[in-house]
DNA sequence: CACTGCAATACATGCCATGTCTGGTGATCG
DNA sequence: CGATCACCAGACATGGCATGTATTGCAGTG
């Protein structure tokens, strides 16, 4: 194990055990060095990680803090990782079957919880889908806006980050490019409405319901065209 | 957005795009830090970052390789995150409701996979279980690993993962040594015998309701303590 | 002659020390 | 009250030495 990994456990150790509450100001790099018996290249090092995993922040002419150390935080590099592992036929079938498995019933939580105005906002991406019929761009960018908005209802920010990460950006967009070429948006709006209706009543399982199928549908069209189609179109995708 | 980030950027890339595909091996620190157009410096916390997040492999030596990234690789973090964010109650309190959302589903598919040597594992363990009565040591690694062979009967590594991540080594630790202290392991015990029961007849809906109790009880229990009890014993648990 | 064992070597990362540069913050002065 | 400047933080570079690993080549042996 070299020093570099023992240096991080140590600020880890830190944090987990309080001495280092969030927001809390690290020492400037020369103390810090100093104090885990390294150098401050190595206590670079360590520092870096961190921050990349969200766990430090460090502020350039200021110093090196703590974040809050939210799960939104936390969790998010989830989807960094989600993202490199496409290409894995298999992986991404792993994946869309948890994602099978748990958009439902956090839909169904969804339903017991939701607001009038997160409703509202729900409806206002839907309409938004309808107008955009022909617009990958803007159906994508609703779709996830949709399906986070009703995530977002059950008020659990783990859950909401979780779903987030799993589904992947890139994956969602490669899937909406072949839905669209398929003449297939219209069922899978249709979809969507189903949710919405269910989640209007307030109706648990009724939204679970509409919830499995959606998710289901767009499973079975990613296994068929994972088989059929080209091995797998990659970096094809502009980012944000 | 330092340079680092630029290369990290920049070799996340490489390997999305398949230029660095899984188990290639990367130049050498000069030769890397020269094609990045950085110091070595740099190009060492860019690598160290990577491979503190199981994306790079560095075997002093050798040279520094793409690893298999595995979903159970890169959603490995997870649980080293989750260790941190104690003490939030309202975090814990978040991912219990994930565990209780995701463990009965996966369970109930866990129903209709699961083979005979599969089944006959998690027997071991309940077994086990009933025979440690007041190890708690020995109670906590034997639930565990119930749980994770009953998962694991899914066929589904992320999935796997992902729900082993959540539940978090700690956490659970501390679960137990209330639970015993109340004496209510015997009912846990009775829970996790029930899962069994449902999961030997392959009834996916008992074995989802079976598992949605023994989750629910054990959320319950850890809410009543996390608001009476004193505000969080840290670092009283060893590591493995 | 082919093969095995081992030692020397080349090359990889690990680690350190020290320097300059640049941005941010806060005090100071007009 | 606002502009300015000094200081302190991290960002980045360079060069060197330490140490571990794989490979190469040679010796000895079947």
């Amino acid at each position: 194990m070299s020093l570099t990994d023992k240096a991080i456990e140590q600020i880890r150790e830190l944090i987990r055990t309080g001495a280092l509450p969030p927001g809390s100001k690290l020492p400037p790099e020369p103390d810090l060095a100093a104090q885990l018996g390294l150098s401050r290249n190595l206590a670079r090092e360590a520092v870096k990680a961190l921050a990349v995993a969200r766990v430090l922040e460090v502020r350039r002419g200021d110093g090196t803090y703590v974040t809050s150390l939210q799960p939104s935080l936390l969790l998010e590099g989830l989807g960094g990782a989600v993202e490199l592992l496409q290409g894995d036929s298999v992986a991404l079938q792993d994946l869309m079957e948890v994602r099978r498995l748990l958009e439902p019933v956090a839909t169904a939580l969804a339903a017991t919880r939701i607001s009038d105005a997160q409703l509202a906002e729900v409806k206002g991406h839907l309409e938004a889908m309808r107008e955009a019929r022909d617009d990958v761009e803007q159906l994508n960018a609703h779709d996830a806006a949709f399906h986070r908005a009703v995530v977002s209802a059950t008020g659990n920010e783990s859950l909401l980050t979780l779903l987030e990460g799993i589904s992947g950006r890139t994956l969602r967009a490669r899937i909406w490019r072949g839905l669209v070429d398929d003449k297939a948006a219209g069922r899978t709006l249709a979809e969507h409405e189903a949710i919405f209706r269910a989640l209007s009543t307030r109706d648990a399982a009724l939204s679970q319901a509409a919830a499995l199928l959606h998710v289901s549908n767009t499973e079975q069209w990613l296994r068929e065209h994972l088989r059929s189609s080209e091995p797998l179109p990659v970096g094809t995708t502009e980012r944000n």
